[in-house]
This record gives structure tokens, C-alpha cells and sequence, in this order.
RNA sequence: GGGCGGAUAGCUCAGCUGGGGGAGCGUCGGCCUUACAAGCCGAAGGUCACAGGUUCAAGCCCUGUUCCGCCCA
């Protein structure tokens, strides 16, 4: 105890040296050999190119609460840190920066610029890894994987191996979506669908045998590639141009008109463009029919050779182009205004372009079948359960995933090409010839596998999966899957699956979903909406507990969090608080020494025993809400405990004891202050974890880190509950007191004298032990206290349990009127409660029909409320005749 | 179109299995009381969105309506 306690609590001062030392001691290293009970996390790899946002700072600091909470339980704990390659998103971050020296990836060369790649990434990726320690993060650092690591790539070979031998993985010509700008195919589930104001075209389109057929479209400038028109078979208008054909305008191609039940009758003419090579649906139809697919719009967005005259416009200026020729030759004969929901690159908001070109696809429905089924029988639970549905029903209608990316950066497909039998060889290291024809003219496939594939072995590649590792063995199932909805079915259900199919176990026990962090107005915080709060900046301004526990505290389940900074602010108090609290302790335990023995319950004062039986319970509350995850109850039970029932009434009860009561006494006393604070700061570790530290450091203890000391569990035999209650009736006199000073105007360095009315003995005892504490905390000079005694005329009254309090108003209020009107105020509030009981109770369905013990508490209450009634209506009697004396 | 969530104090939100609605911030009044003014003491403030229903009893369960948000097609 040799540092100097500040006045105000400074936490940039702490935080390094403690994570340090943590790191240092390798308390966050998860054991082996160790007979102790697992607990594992897998982190959410957040992605090289990231920089840590709120979404993280949440994530995150959930999960080192769950870790650091289970690791002072008692387990052994790996929490597996990590990040992702996401291939679009570093592959551009690093051609913006070719850009910027006049290059592009193609000028590098495929080898070059992967190597460019790894360069930037030994500068910047680990940016975001540092940020997780600022926060506190009690990952086992020493185990860091990187999903394009050796390891972790060996696992993605041999899981694309697997599948494709097993016939779930295939190749083919299937219309994906397609980012023009990142230049790649996307996977369903990465595309975003926004709302967006467009146009419907009406077309005329001329039929071969003479006459006019109308076709409404949202893309005129895809008809180059229209090889049909669909009409629905129901529809009577076109029963007879089916089998007929129209002559398509620009080109002159000549294309059937099909019926087809998948055309809406409602819906504009009735009669459907199909541009199989352009539209999903279309494809679907063009294979129903047998359709001719025409590219007209290439790779780049750009206009084919199929598209005639507009050869080489870009998709937008063509449609544009076209509409105004359509205009001018007749055959657009409307144009309305049309609201749609269009598809955009979730990486760059391009818009997505369905594009037919030849993919890799994992055969999903077999895989995902087991996923749903472990969901349903509970051996994964998905937390808070609304979610479930959420899972099952994409579960259930899911569709075929495109895994492979015209992109550079990430797995390179495993497939090899024969030059000369064009046969596909899939092997696990790069084959020597054609398993098919052993030419050895093999070159490999150029594309690389969606991101999501290898996070998707995350759980088991990164604790060595293939090899059967001591760590799968010990580790796997996960205890705990930790993150936002928004990755459910990207990485949480693919997970699932892969976790389920190559371990034949499920990737975690509980999968538990927090919310979003949102701002203020409720708006998803985005750059381009300039409304994100940096949690670096939080940090910087409040400290990371502070931060740490304001997130917490938000993050009720099923709700999205609002984050404010005021909230931040009062928490960031809250650390002042406790800082202040233990000063104060500090101040009074110079002389202490542990004396080895624990705390003797019967040689406890009051408070003493009070204070055990509420810390007891907040033990109780708070284990029991982060067991279910509830960790906005478990900041908030903590919060309260140490506010407003220690530091409130706690420390302020025992400071006679500390200041100018007898050795015997102060002992007891800093015994039990010392046992109560080193349980508090426990508790509060896991929320935050350097200003506990600092100060358990700081007071006497046992053991040499706070993070690896026992978590606090209840000790019935510190619990005396009959005593607190005893207290607590002292409390509600000095409250009563407090009241009426308040009321009064009374100022609060002013004594008063008070007359304590006891209902008996029992209660007039339990007053003259406890009045030092009420002549203390209420500001009283004389006390008397009788039972059943003579009323005093001229004094305000408070009326607490078992107990009449009267101030006597001479020389300290001069106005009757103003207890008067006190008085009122509590009279007609009692009156409410009153008839409110009285009427419960006089209702013959509810003597009949509701719990006897719920009878028997509204009997009490009448009894009590009636007692008061009488006692107010006597006080108030006495007051106007004061008042209209005067 | 299908699904999910929300509507509670001026603001942001808690409220677990139905038994008289809480917190933080803000507001008002009084205090630099030797741990803390990032503090202390006291107070005010709510037809729990609306309309029905179940129940002895509904913020909570059921049905419908309105508004807001999200996901999927």
C-alpha cells in the first residue's frame, strides 16, 4: 500500500501495466494437461482490413466477461483469437493502394500482388488485434490463427476435397450474382437488397405475323438478350400467340412466345421479356423451355457484341441510350415510376448484375439438414431463443452456395484442369497428372473460395483439425458461440454445418446473439452516415472499464442498443466511485492485518452483518445472470450493490467504528470491510478488469492476480437475515429524518432533536443500539426514545416500521403550515394504497379464488396501512388546529 | 407477400414463471458534511401505444388496430 490513492480515479495509468503483466504471468493461456473443466470460445475472426468498431468493442467485451468470469470459476479457459482474410474486402483495400503508385493487380501479376498482399498485411492486419487488447480481451494470444494460414488452409483443402468427392461439391453453369466492380461472383447471402426508385418500360415488341405485343421490364437494356416472351398459360388476352413468335427489335431475332405458370397475370401486360443470360428467374424459365441464354451485358458491366449497335456502353448509359431510341422509333410506349428492390455488392454497393457464367457450388441441403436437426433437439441453443426460428426457417429453404471468387486473394480452388481431356482433378496437394487421362498438361483453377468457406471451419481448423489435436479433444464442442444476428446464417449456420459433418459434433453448445449497436436515433452506424462513435475515443475519454460496463449493461437480449455517451459518462462515475470507495478503505486499514481467520458472524456489528447479507445476495443475482447470459441484470445488480448499499449506507455506518470506536471493534469492522470489498471487486472483475485489479492489488490479499483468484460464491453462514432486517428499520428512521430536513428546508450542518416512538420493548432496544447511527446519518443532537409514549404537539413526524418519529418543530420550522401540507401529501397517498387493498379484500372471488398466502400479505397490508391511516389523520388533526391558532 | 422485434418517467432503457411499475441521465430544492462536486441529502415526474378478451387479479397471456425498426422473398 505504498502507492498514493488520487483523488480522482486515472485509468490510462493502469490499464497497459495490467494487461501487460497479465500477458506477461500467461494467465490468459489456456492449459493442456489440466484436470480442470474446459470452457472455450472461438472469436469471431474480425477481418484484417477492420479497424475495431462498436459491433467489436460489444462483441468482445461479452465474450472476455464470459471467459474471464468461468476462468475465476474455476475452468480452463481457451478463448481462440484469430482474424480473417476476407478476400473482396483486403483484395481492394490493397488495389486502392496499387492504384495510388499508378498500378493494378494485373500489371503485378497474380504472385506479386499476393505477395503485396501479405505485406500489407504484416503492416496493417494486426491493427485490429492490438485494439481487442486495448480492450481488455483475455484471448489466449499465444494461439492466434489467421484463416489463410498453413494450418487453416490445409483443413479448407481437405474439406473441399471431402465434399467434392462425396459429390457436395460441383461445377456449373448457373446464373450467380455478379459485382462489376469487385469483378467476382457473390454468394447469395452477400448481396443487399435495398428499395430504389425506378421505371417501368412498356414495349412494344412486333409479332412475325403482323400486330403488336406489349412487354413491361425494369431493364430495357437487357432485350438484346430476351430469347422469349412468357405469357401465363391461364391468360386468355395471349391464348392464341402461344407457339407464335415476335421479331425482336434491334437485333431482328426471331423468339417464341411460351406460356409459363411463373408469369403474374396482374402484373403490367401480362406478357414477360426472358433474358435467361440476366435474370434469375428468367434462367429458371430458359431451362424449363429450353431457352437460349444471350450474354449481353459482360464482366465489366459493359455491353456485349450481342447487344449490336450498343456494343461496349456501360449497363447504365446503354439503358439510357436505348430509351431514348425506343422513344423516337414507337416502340416504347410508356415509361412509370416504379419502386423495386434491387441487389448490391455488400462489399461496395455496386449494383449486382445475375450474371450466367461457370461456378463452384456446395450441395447444401444434405449438410444442412443435420444443422437443423441439432437445433431442434437442443443440442445447440441459440440464445435468446426467438432467433431459432430465424435458423429454421433459412435452414429449411436453403439454397445451393457459389463458393468460388474471380478474386486473387484467399483459398485457391483445388481443381486442376487437363489440357488435353479437360476433366476436372480435385487433390488435396497439386497432382503431377490427369487422374482421368495422366496428361500431365494440368493448370489449376484461378479462383479462390468465399471467405465464409474457411470461417466456416473456424471452430475446429484453428485448434489443428485435420490432425486429432489435444486441443479438439478438450475444446471442442465450444462452450459458446458469441455475435451478431447479422452473421447467422453467413458464418453461424455454415459453421453448423461444416462443425457437424467433419467433427460429427455440433461447433458449440450455445450459440448466444446480442444485439446491434446502433446510435442514438436508433440508425445502424456507418462512415458514410458519419454518425459512428469510435470506441477507441470512448476509451480514451472514459477508460475501458467504464466503456467495458457501459456496454454490458446495454446489452439486454433481443434488443438493439442505443449507445449514449452520457450513459458512458455516468459509468466512467461509477469507476470514480468504486476508486473512491477503496481510497477511503485504504485510509482506514493502515494498521490492519490479517489475522488468517475468517469472519466471525456473531462478533459482527450490525452493519457488518447487514452488509454480508446484501453482498451475499448480489453474489447470488449476479452468478446466476451471467450463467444465463443477462448481462445488462449483471452490471445493473453490481452497480446497485455498490452504490447504493455500500458506499450509501455501509461505509458511512461504519465510519464511527473506524474513526473513534474501540481496537476490538475497528478490527472486526476492517475485517469485515476487507472481505467485503476483495468479494465486490471479484464480482466486478469480469465488467471491469483493470480497476479492480489495480485496486485488489492495492488492499490487502491474498494471491497474485485478481483475474486467476476465486470467483465468489455464497456463504449461507455469513447471511443473518434477521439482523439486516433489524438495520434496515434504523435505515427507514434516518430516512424519515432525512425527509422531513428536506422538506423542511432544514439545513443540513443544523442538529435537530428527535423523539423515537417505539411500538415495543423489542424495537425500543434495537433504537438505543442503533441511535448513534441515526444521531450520525440524520444530523441529531438529542434523542429520546420511549414506548408507546405521549405524542409531542408541535413536531413533524416520519413514520417508519415499528417506529414513530417526531421532530420537534421549535426554533427548527417556523411554518405549521408546511407539515401540514407534508402531511397531507402522505395522507392522501396512503388513502389510495388503503382503498385499494380494502378493495381487493372485500371481492368474495378473490378470498375464494387467489393463493392464501396472497390473501393473508393484503390482510397484513390492511392492518398496517389502517394503523398509519389512523396515526397520519391524529398528526394532521393536530396541525390545523396549529394552523388555524396562529 | 412471409416472418421477427419494438411502442413503459422529459430522454435512453430494465421489468425473469401474471399478485400494487424500476434504473441511469435530465429536472427542481438544499449542501464544498475530512472517500468521492465524476460527490452527498431530499423531491417531483407514468390512463405501461390503442381496442377487445382470458383471469379473483394483466405492463406481462390471447385477438385485432395503428405507428417504428429489422430479416427473408
Amino acid at each position: 500500500m505504498t502507492e498514493t490513492w488520487e483523488k480522482v480515479y486515472d485509468p490510462t495509468r493502469v490499464e497497459e501495466k495490467w494487461y501487460n503483466v497479465w500477458l506477461e504471468k500467461g494467465y490468459f493461456q489456456a492449459e493442456l494437461g489440466s484436470a480442470k473443466e474446459p470452457f472455450s470460445i472461438v472469436i469471431p475472426p474480425p477481418n484484417i482490413t477492420g479497424s475495431l468498431h462498436m459491433g467489436h468493442a460489444l462483441n468482445n467485451t461479452l465474450q472476455d466477461i464470459l471467459v474471464r468470469f468461468k476462468r475465476m470459476k474455476g475452468y480452463n479457459c481457451l478463448w481462440m483469437p484469430g482474424t480473417d482474410h476476407a478476400g473482396i474486402a483486403t483484395q481492394n483495400v490493397v488495389e486502392r493502394e496499387l492504384a495510388k503508385e499508378g498500378l493494378d493487380r494485373h500489371q503485378l501479376g497474380r504472385e506479386e500482388f499476393i505477395k503485396r498482399i501479405w505485406q500489407w498485411r504484416e503492416k496493417y492486419g494486426g491493427v485490429i488485434i492490438n485494439q481487442l487488447k486495448k480492450l481488455g480481451s483475455s484471448c489466449d494470444w499465444s494461439r492466434e490463427r489467421f484463416t489463410m494460414d498453413e494450418g487453416l488452409s490445409r483443413a479448407v483443402g481437405e474439406v473441399f476435397v471431402q465434399l467434392y468427392e462425396e459429390g457436395l461439391i460441383y461445377r456449373g453453369d448457373y446464373i450467380i450474382n455478379w459485382c462489376p466492380r469487385c469483378h467476382t461472383a457473390l454468394s447469395d447471402l452477400e448481396v443487399d437488397h435495398h428499395e430504389i426508385p425506378a421505371h417501368l418500360y412498356h414495349l412494344r415488341y412486333p409479332l412475325e405475323k403482323g400486330g403488336h405485343c406489349l412487354v413491361v421490364t425494369t431493364r430495357p437494356e437487357t432485350m438484346m438478350g430476351d430469347t422469349a416472351v412468357a405469357v401465363n398459360p391461364k391468360d386468355k388476352r395471349y391464348k392464341d400467340l402461344i407457339g407464335t413468335y415476335v421479331i425482336l427489335p434491334v437485333v431482328n431475332r426471331r423468339i417464341p412466345i411460351i406460356a409459363d405458370a411463373y408469369v403474374d397475370l396482374e402484373f403490367g401486360s401480362g406478357a414477360l421479356k426472358i433474358t435467361p443470360a440476366h435474370d434469375p428467374y428468367d434462367f429458371e424459365i430458359g431451362q424449363r423451355h429450353n431457352l437460349e441464354s444471350v450474354t449481353v451485358i459482360d464482366g465489366e458491366g459493359k455491353m456485349t457484341a450481342e447487344a449490336g449497335p450498343y456494343v461496349g456502353m456501360d449497363r447504365f448509359q446503354c439503358r439510357e441510350r436505348i430509351v431514348e431510341n425506343f422513344q423516337k422509333d414507337g416502340t416504347l410506349v410508356k415509361i412509370e415510376d416504379y419502386q423495386h428492390s434491387v441487389g448490391h455488392c455488400y462489399r461496395c454497393k455496386t449494383m449486382v448484375e445475375p450474371f450466367l457464367s461457370k461456378q463452384w457450388f456446395v450441395r447444401t441441403k444434405p449438410l444442412a439438414e443435420p444443422a437443423l436437426k441439432a437445433v431442434q433437439e437442443g443440442r445447440t441453443k441459440i440464445i435468446p431463443p426467438m432467433w431459432e426460428r430465424t435458423y429454421f426457417d433459412w435452414m429449411q429453404n436453403i439454397r445451393d452456395w457459389c463458393i468460388s471468387r474471380q478474386i486473387w486473394w484467399g483459398h485457391r480452388i483445388p481443381a486442376w484442369y487437363c489440357e488435353e481431356c479437360e476433366e476436372v482433378t480435385v487433390a488435396r496437394e497439386e497432382p503431377k497428372k490427369c487422374a482421368h487421362c495422366n496428361s500431365a498438361k494440368l493448370r489449376q483453377e484461378t479462383d479462390v473460395l468465399d471467405t465464409w468457406f474457411s470461417s466456416a471451419l473456424w471452430p475446429f481448423s484453428t485448434m489443428g483439425w485435420p490432425d486429432e489435436t489435444e486441443e479438439l479433444k478438450l475444446f471442442y464442442p465450444t462452450s459458446v458461440m458469441v455475435t451478431g444476428f447479422d452473421i447467422l446464417f453467413f458464418w453461424v449456420a455454415r459453421m453448423m454445418m461444416m462443425g457437424l459433418k467433419f467433427m460429427d459434433a455440433v461447433p458449440f453448445h450455445d450459440v448466444y446473439i446480442h444485439a446491434l449497436v446502433r446510435d442514438m436515433e436508433g440508425q445502424k452506424m456507418s462512415k458514410t452516415k458519419g454518425n459512428v462513435i469510435d470506441p477507441l475515443v470512448m476509451i480514451e475519454q472514459y477508460g475501458t472499464d467504464a466503456f467495458r460496463f457501459s456496454l454490458a449493461a446495454f446489452a439486454a437480449q433481443g434488443r438493439d442498443i442505443r449507445l449514449s455517451e452520457e450513459r458512458i459518462e455516468g459509468y466512467r462515475n461509477f469507476a470514480n466511485k468504486i476508486w473512491n470507495a477503496a481510497r477511503f478503505s485504504a485510509m482506514n486499514l493502515a494498521d490492519y492485518h490479517d489475522d488468517g481467520k475468517g469472519i466471525a458472524l456473531a462478533q459482527c456489528s450490525s452493519p457488518d452483518k447487514w452488509v454480508l447479507a446484501r453482498l451475499n445476495r448480489a453474489i447470488a443475482e449476479a452468478t446466476q445472470a451471467l450463467e444465463e447470459y443477462r448481462f445488462n441484470e449483471g452490471a445493473q445488480i453490481i452497480y446497485h450493490f455498490i452504490w447504493h448499499e455500500l458506499c450509501d449506507w455501509y461505509l458511512e455506518l461504519i465510519k464511527p467504528y473506524l474513526y473513534h470506536d474501540d481496537k476490538n471493534r475497528r478490527a472486526i469492522t476492517q475485517k469485515t470491510l476487507v472481505y467485503v470489498l476483495d468479494k465486490t471487486l471479484k464480482l466486478l472483475h469480469p465488467y471491469m478488469p483493470f480497476i479492480t485489479e489495480e485496486i485488489w492489488q492495492q488492499l490487502p490479499h491474498n494471491g497474485e492476480s485478481i483475474m486467476i483468484a476465486d470467483y465468489p460464491e455464497v456463504k449461507p453462514e455469513l447471511v443473518d437475515d434477521e439482523a439486516a432486517r433489524e438495520l434496515e428499520r434504523i435505515m427507514g428512521v434516518i430516512t424519515g429524518i432525512r425527509n422531513i430536513r428536506g422538506e423542511m428546508g432544514i439545513p443540513p450542518l443544523a442538529t435537530v432533536d428527535v423523539i423515537l416512538i417505539a411500538e415495543d420493548e423489542a424495537i425500543a432496544a434495537t433504537l438505543k443500539d442503533h441511535l448513534g447511527f441515526v444521531k450520525d446519518l440524520a444530523r441529531v443532537n438529542e434523542a429520546e426514545i420511549v414506548v408507546q409514549g405521549e405524542r409531542p404537539r408541535a413536531a413533524a413526524t416520519a413514520l417508519a416500521d415499528g417506529v414513530e418519529v417526531f421532530v420537534p418543530l421549535e426554533g427548527v420550522i417556523e411554518d405549521p403550515q408546511k407539515e401540514q401540507q407534508r402531511l397531507t401529501k402522505e395522507l392522501t397517498k396512503l388513502l389510495a394504497d388503503l382503498e385499494f387493498t380494502q378493495k381487493k379484500l372485500g371481492n368474495e372471488s378473490f378470498l375464494q379464488k387467489a393463493p392464501p398466502d396472497k390473501v393473508q400479505k393484503e390482510r397484513d397490508k390492511l392492518q398496517e396501512f389502517s394503523s398509519l391511516k389512523e396515526k397520519l389523520e391524529q398528526r394532521l388533526a393536530i396541525f390545523k388546529e396549529l394552523v388555524e391558532g396562529t
